[in-house]
DNA sequence: TAATTGTGAATTGTTAACAATCCGTTTGAC
DNA sequence: GTCAAACGGATTGTTAACAATTCACAATTA
């Protein structure tokens, strides 16, 4: 007996999640460059793993490579951009949630209930990374659950949507979003899931 | 005087290219896994751009990664998931037209001619793998064109469209089909040009 | 024979040292 | 004084060796 598949994350995944989390908080600006190792000694690895993890948010689009002059957190995308990665991200986790609210289990509304009170208590607690954590943790799970092809895709446009996560601050309403949705998805009422994801992605 | 910062494309970058072209040209299978150490020898470096270069197509869809396994060739997404992917592809490249089309100048036209003639020669040789390439090339330029930010994002939907490259037998339309794209763009034509982008993307 | 457990080669993951490049500063010429 | 070339520290890019893991196959047992 093992753990599940999903557990065994590799080191690349667990500093990718940590980094990003950190990054979409605002903990990061992005004036100085990020230095591979000064990351290194910070998790206690070598520079390749920290190297396979910032160019992996690179093509996320969370942080900008350069050539020979390492990575530095990238700038929010235009507003054109924004309004079509919007209408992108809502397409797919339109469909994302079409193809997977009929076969969840009540072990996945649980999940997401554990995914929720976490985002609860970041909030509760003002902690940033967390609650970035959280809110992506939760879009991710169903994306995941209709389809881990798309996941790649999904989550590069989400980071860089939350790239200017401005409305961090407004802890109950991200709340609210977060528990109408869980809600829905526990009755299996698709529309009504889809109207509350399409609230929360502004 | 130095050559334009995106014809000094790093090691990791070349390697990527070479290797996309090659799987959506249907060279490779996914019943054996992709070997480090040979790719290493064949292009003449050491495993660690190798690996970097894997990752890359990893998260872009052409390749699947699993921990301590390395990686395979990726399977065509299902039906419902091509859809929504076409779907997602044409929104993209039709923005980016609108956002470029206005701006480009006689340079630019003479580069997608250039990609045009390469496109013909290859069909005509029968080049698959260099067909998939230009293919690819033509609509990347039109992306960069309107947004360098948008390019990983459109690069990873594209890639696993072509999955299933089964028309590139049809060498005769797809050449035609991509003169209609570059006379139109030629012509400043907006309209005509997304309806030859569509018509281009099945 | 079928199932299970060792065993070792092959492969991926990680590390530390070395090479190449960048960038701020100093030096020197005019 | 101003500008440009050269130096040197800091940083990224690459490599080869080593560690950890996987996988195929043989040996063992029931």
């Amino acid at each position: 007996m093992q753990l599940a598949e999903q557990s065994v994350r590799s080191m690349r995944e667990q500093i990718v999640d940590t980094l990003r989390a950190e990054v979409l908080a605002g903990a990061w600006t992005n004036h100085a460059p990020v230095r591979e190792q000064a990351l290194a000694e910070r998790f206690g690895v070598s520079r390749g793993p920290i190297r396979d993890a910032l160019q992996e948010l690179s093509r996320e689009g969370v942080l900008v490579y350069r050539p020979n002059k390492g990575v530095r957190v990238n700038t929010p995308p235009a507003e054109a951009e924004r309004q079509l990665l919007q209408a992108m991200r809502r397409e797919m986790e339109s469909f994302c949630l079409s193809q997977c609210i009929d076969q969840l289990t009540p072990t996945d509304d649980e999940q997401l209930a554990d995914i929720l009170a976490e985002l609860t208590r970041a909030c509760d607690s003002g902690d940033l990374s967390s609650i970035a954590d959280c809110d992506l943790a939760m879009h991710r799970y169903i994306v995941r659950s209709a389809s881990s092809e798309l996941e790649a895709i999904w989550q590069s446009i989400a980071s860089r949507l939350l790239m200017d996560y401005s409305r961090i601050d407004r802890f109950d309403q991200i709340v609210s979003e977060h528990e109408a949705i869980v809600e829905a998805v526990k009755q299996r009422d698709l529309k009504s899931a889809q109207q509350a994801i399409n609230a929360n992605i502004i």
